[in-house]
RNA sequence: CGGGGUGUAGCGCAGCCUGGCUAGCGCACCUGCCUUGGGAGCAGGGGGCCGGAGGUUCGAAUCCUCUCACCCCGACCA
């Protein structure tokens, strides 16, 4: 490709809306545009690199046995209603009628259309395993899109749905895509870790994330500095702390704390430590309170309560209810004399003469005992796990945090929609049987952001070879003068031919304006021809990451790139 | 959805508080000269319904009302 018949708008400032660095770099380097909030031009670069991630993808899949197929965007809403997600999926999911009036939605995953589809085509035992994957554009109507392509609302996807007679072929379906997404990140040369993690919306018994570790990722995940075990926060388990020391029980005071309502004003105005509170917030379940207690020096993980007490809804109280629940502003809350429903965080079991709210204004209590001052309606592991937590799995590790962007995730989904939609075989018997399911995602766009989130530099993009638009990329530094044009059109004719994509800078441009543009869009590797190296049969190969430079005759430059490319591309 | 903020040239911004002359600056763009190893220099030039609608006023980018769009924070830690 010919630089100077392109299409590759770079700019020079940062846009001022974009906060992380991938979606800087993204819109500097010319890869992408923004159209609306959270929905975006691929421009050459940008879609190069998405492609090549999809490429990979593709690999993989088929590799592990998927079989591509394309379903449509536009979703029809009987088959939500069937599955009732229709209710359960609220705002993300876009709705619309047609000019009959007829309901749709743009499908923001595919689970129904592909039961559907399965249901009325797979009727035997003998039809099974099988796996049908999409590579899509999917839409959801996010809260708040943000970080460009890292939670866009229109984003490409790649789903795939696995179809099994029983529990234990559809573990195995799944592990060989927990196997194949494993291979697919590696290709991409990202750093990242799967972990353990809540299934959310989509349903079914387990799942794993694929996280690429990054500062700005916005998931919180830990693992174990021993073993293998990690997860995310959201589902990663707590340890049951052991029974505090046996310190008897002391009297029960009160102490007036005039405005201090949090946990950290309390703790310093009462000069305890806020491992020795008790934090007791209200909850809405399905518009039931509840009250949970934690630990003063914990927080309530609202995704193990929720999924410990059944509800579909859970939130914060508001004040209003709190008031009404404690009978004391929002500050003063404990659980001595409450009546709601209490769940208590197994932390809070060994605690002794522990501080809390009074339920009363600037009023809290001091040695409050379980039992003796407090009932709990149950114990259970309703907080997040923090840095140095003991190891839920092992003996010997300590919790460690990281941040991750989650780009790939795998769900055991059993037999959640094949019941719902009613998607049955005949097995040997001839009895009729319920199909088990899983479903498998990956973020394409995201997955090229996070890529650039972790493999840049002051000056730009350094693309792994794998998903860099471009191997390689000829600066003719001045393509005026007969000598220079010519050289690099041979090298480029050479590259092409030896199959390295190759962008040759052909503009008639300054040096320096080259180089910035070079290093900006990230190409790994990059020839210079200049008349003075030139001069003496000489071109300067230059490596993005590693800034490494040589001096080097043009068949020997050709030579090393189509090595290093052949290279970088055999690896796996 | 709650709070805050911003809409002025393709991009980044000033001007607005305190209304007034032709609406500015940097980058980008076009022409010419010059320059050619890290986003050069000089000269000339094009480009704006100041987000939209309504109002106040002799006069509105500027004040008021409504509206749309976008951004940030929050929507869990009482």
């Amino acid at each position: 490709m010919r630089y100077s018949n392109y299409f590759i708008p770079t700019v020079k400032e940062t846009p001022a809306d974009a906060e992380v660095v991938s979606h800087q770099l993204m819109l500097r380097a010319g890869m992408v545009r923004k159209l609306a909030a959270g929905i975006y031009n691929y421009l050459p670069l940008g879609l190069r690199s998405i492609r090549k991630v999809e490429n990979i993808v593709r690999e993989e899949m088929n590799r592990a046995g998927a079989i591509e197929i394309l379903m449509p965007s536009v979703v029809p809403a009987e088959l939500w209603q069937e599955s009732e997600r229709w209710e359960q999926y609220g705002k993300e999911l876009l709705r619309f009628k047609d000019r009959k009036d007829a309901q749709f939605c743009l499908g923001p995953t595919h689970e129904e259309v592909v039961t559907d589809l399965v249901r009325r085509e797979i009727k035997s035992y003998r039809q099974m395993p099988i796996n049908l994957y999409q590579i899509q554009s999917k839409f959801r109507d996010e809260i708040r899109p943000r970080f460009g392509l890292m939670r866009g609302r229109e984003f490409i996807m790649k789903d795939a749905y696995s179809f099994d007679v029983d529990e234990k072929a559809a573990d195995s379906s799944y592990d060989k895509m927990y196997q194949a997404y494993r291979r697919i990140f590696e290709r991409c040369g990202l750093k990242f870790r799967a972990v353990e993690a809540d299934t959310g919306s989509i349903g079914g018994s387990s799942s794993h994330e694929f996280m690429v570790l990054a500062d700005s990722g916005e998931d919180a995940i830990v693992s174990c500095s021993a073993c293998e075990y990690a997860a995310n926060v959201e589902k990663a388990e707590a340890r049951p702390i052991e029974a505090g020391e046996h310190a008897d029980a002391r009297a029960l005071e009160r102490v007036a704390t005039p405005e201090k309502r949090t946990i950290e004003e309390v703790s310093e105005f009462l000069g305890v430590h806020a491992a020795a509170m008790i934090k007791t917030l209200v909850l809405l379940a399905d518009n039931e309170p509840v009250v949970a207690l934690v630990r003063g020096d914990h927080e309530l993980n609202e995704i193990k309560l929720k999924n410990f007490l059944h509800c579909t809804e859970l939130e914060m109280a508001n004040d209003e209810v709190v008031t009404k629940v404690t009978g004391a502003p929002v500050g003063f809350a404990g659980p001595v004399g409450l009546t709601v429903k209490i769940v208590a965080d197994l932390a809070v079991k060994g605690m002794k003469n522990a501080a809390t709210g009074g339920n009363e204004k600037d009023l809290h209590l001091k040695n409050v005992n379980l039992e003796r001052d407090f009932t709990v309606s149950q114990f259970a592991d309703i907080r997040n796990v923090v840095h140095g937590d003991a190891c839920p799995r092992c003996k010997d590790g300590v919790m460690e945090m990281w941040r991750g962007i989650e780009v790939g995730h795998v769900f055991k989904l059993g037999t959640k929609y094949s019941k719902a939609l009613k998607a049955t075989f005949l097995d040997a018997d001839g009895k009729d049987q319920t199909i088990f399911m899983g479903c498998y995602g990956i973020g394409i766009g995201r997955t090229v952001a996070a890529c650039i989130e972790q493999n840049n530099d002051a000056n730009g993009i350094i693309f792994p070879l794998p998903i860099a638009p471009f191997h390689c990329i000829i600066s003719a530094l001045n393509i005026k003068e007969a000598p220079v044009r010519e050289a690099s059109e041979l090298i480029y004719q050479q590259l092409v031919e030896a199959g390295v994509e190759v962008l040759l800078d052909d503009r008639d441009e300054r040096p320096g304006f080259k180089f910035k543009d070079a290093d900006l869009i990230g190409i790994p590797l990059r020839i210079v021809v200049g008349s003075k190296n030139l001069a003496e049969g000489n071109v300067e190969l230059k490596e993005r990451k590693s800034g490494e430079v040589s001096l080097l005759p043009i068949a020997e430059a050709v030579e090393r790139v189509t090595v290093a490319v052949a290279t970088a591309l055999a690896r796996i």
